[in-house]
DNA sequence: TCTACGTGTGGAACGTTGTTCGTGTCAAGG
DNA sequence: CCTTGACACGAACAACGTTCCACACGTAGA
């Protein structure tokens, strides 16, 4: 193996890294899939913030020093994670008659994972979708589009859109849920506290917040993100 | 002034701060608007990523403990900033016959904003919704969407949904902008390059995108954002 | 078999970040 | 005049990403 750790990030990127050994060797050498569980469990287990070569290192048992052999940078360590999570994403046979749930199946499972690792979805808003895992899950989302007769253009500029607002909404509800655990109890999550909040604003500058307060703090679970993928989904349909 | 920063922040956001004596001390005290001058000068020039404690202080002259007389944190500088960003959008008065194109403007102005601080959406995308001046711009989309006749429901969905697409945009092209402008010249804007690499991906798992490799470098300028925009707005128009 | 080498490991350290402590300074009030 | 309170800021602390360098160890060559 090379010494320089840019060159096995661009070993990595090679995608057959053809067959090398699998070396099996004793005690338990640390190698890039070991960083990787570790760092996964860390941000599953305390949230990317927590999430440092230190932690890592930590639950590993070692020094930080000891990842640079295998990591160039945080932010590689960041695209492996993210390269991961896509990697499990199940992506479905391209059936022309359920294009749509297929996509918002597919959105839905990115969703579920962002929000199982609280907070990684920063990660992906700042990485470049240079990543061959996140350009298989493109390929998987165009090619549904384009079995629903959707046309190439509105495609590609869909999906793009589609990702991204799944990842900034993850972002944010990953946020919001840990400073809902942080201070105190149930801080956004009280509907009442919030409503009461709305209603209180000066009536004068705030008339349509304050009028429809009830519908800007409705929304259980996830009817918000349902509400816009289907928005999403539907407008691509018609052009 | 009280001497506790979060009293004063809590003082700040209480709407109209009375009108307390506007002391014009001699000898230029640092002050709230100075710090957040500074601070946006700071993001304008040299990026979000160089927006630390001390640069501000020092753009200010001082050390970084002086900016904690009046900033609780950075998340608070970051609340800051986005707060002046948002007052400085002009909303327009609702005209039913011309929603679309004002929300669009709207969103538009919101884009410039934050193109125009290189990287600044990041702490948009991370912060609570609960300053003043953010809910004026949503209390603003929300009046032009309800003359359009826009259901209340897919009204303030729509605007978090639109908010939340603005910010991942200018995010992610905050990041490939100033990645261009550190690795040499035009690394992501030379859209041969980035055609070619799409061609060269293995053509057994990937023949949609090769297929379609024009179509996913397409686009000028701000095309994608016009796109995903007039998707999102046509769609709020037909529910 | 001994030896030299390359490779992975990790303790220690550097520079930078956000944040706090304690002291100094200056204007206003009694 | 002195006291007092608020403000400014140098210094320091903990934690971060990252690098340097010495050490251990399995393997190839003499």
């Amino acid at each position: 193996m090379s010494a320089d750790p840019k060159q096995r990030r661009a070993a990595r990127h090679a995608q057959p890294p053809a067959r090398s050994a699998p070396q099996p060797s004793r005690k338990a050498p640390i190698t890039v899939a070991r960083i990787t569980d570790a760092a996964l469990e860390v941000v599953a287990t305390e949230g990317y913030d927590a999430l440092t070569m230190r932690s890592v290192a930590g639950a590993l048992g070692t020094g930080p020093a000891s990842l640079y052999a295998h990591v160039v940078n945080k932010a590689d360590l960041d695209e492996l994670l993210i390269g991961r999570l896509c990697s499990e994403l199940v992506l479905p046979e391209p059936d022309p008659a359920a294009w749509r749930e297929q996509i918002r199946g597919v959105c839905t499972q990115i969703r579920d994972q962002y929000l199982k690792y609280p907070g990684i979805s920063r990660a992906a808003l700042a990485m470049a979708p240079t990543d061959l895992e996140i350009m298989r899950v493109s390929e998987g989302m165009l090619a549904i589009l384009l079995a629903g007769d959707v046309a190439p253009q509105a495609a590609t500029w869909g999906i793009d859109a589609l990702m991204l607002y799944v990842a900034a909404y993850c972002l944010e509800t990953s946020i919001a849920h840990q400073r809902a655990a942080r201070d105190d109890v149930a801080w956004v999550v009280d509907r009442d506290e919030l409503l009461h909040r709305l209603t209180a604003l000066p009536a004068a500058s705030f008339p349509c917040t304050i009028r429809h307060a009830t519908e800007l703090t409705a929304g259980e679970g996830h009817d918000r993100f349902d509400f816009t993928l289907a928005l999403m989904v539907d407008g691509l349909a018609h052009r």
